[in-house]
DNA sequence: CAGTATCCTCAGCGATACTG
DNA sequence: CAGTATCGCTGAGGATACTG
């Protein structure tokens, strides 16, 4: 019934952590939590896949964040086992095109960036590509 | 010679902290600091006109941050009084379209934002605005 | 499954004072 | 003018273990 994709463990490049990226939206993970949330509800532990270095407290936090903010909504099952579902509010979604231009510009200048901190840092060779 | 306009003390509004703002763009003071330089270069002390509360220290530190991140170039004067001056790169120039977006983000949805935190914490009457 | 509960660390930020 | 030098704090983030 559920024709979504399943969310991959390498959704995010862990070699490319959001933390040299010089846009940060909402906490460390916000970001990257509405883009996973994008095609519709997830899990809580359909969201650790794509985020298996964030704890669980830390997931938990973000969730709530983004709960307070307006952009996302939280809905519990009343079943056994439990089920939870985090879904993008109509203000979570109005986030999307800024967060793009974001993206884009990472995909444009994500290299020069690294270039002019090794050329900053002295890296050895990081002259050569100016 | 110089026609650009001086920068206010006004440019950012204090009762308005971006720390409220779910987009970071690079350290806390970094993307404003980048649109202070967007009509061109300004030295060290016109900086701290539109950003009294940012100590010198922090300022530096943004600055450094800035230049190794290959957005903006420092260039000292060699005179007495000395003169420093700040000025975006081209690469630095690259942020402006995804800063914009961030900015018209929060014009559009700051209030629905602060709303959904009012209901959200509870604030009495906050329910009326739905 | 969907979280809590505890404890901990550290870097980002700030205040104040001083200087070539 | 354009910064350093110190000191200090707080809170975001993380590691690990436990639970209804």
């Amino acid at each position: 019934m559920d024709e979504r994709e399943p969310l991959s463990p390498d959704m995010f490049d862990p070699a490319c952590p959001s933390s040299v990226a010089p846009f940060r939206i909402a906490d460390k993970w916000g970001g990257l939590v509405i883009l996973c949330l994008q095609d519709g509800p997830r899990r809580f532990s359909e969201l650790r896949i794509p985020l298996p270095r964030v704890a669980p407290k830390v997931l938990t936090e973000t969730l709530r964040a983004l709960e307070r903010d307006g952009f996302i909504t939280r809905t519990a099952y009343a079943e056994n086992p439990p089920r939870v579902e985090y879904q993008l509010t109509p203000l979570g979604r109005t986030l999307l095109p800024a967060i793009s231009a974001c993206r884009e510009w990472a995909a444009d200048n994500f290299d020069a960036l690294l270039a002019a901190r090794d050329r900053y840092d002295g890296v050895p060779g990081a002259e050569a590509a100016a």
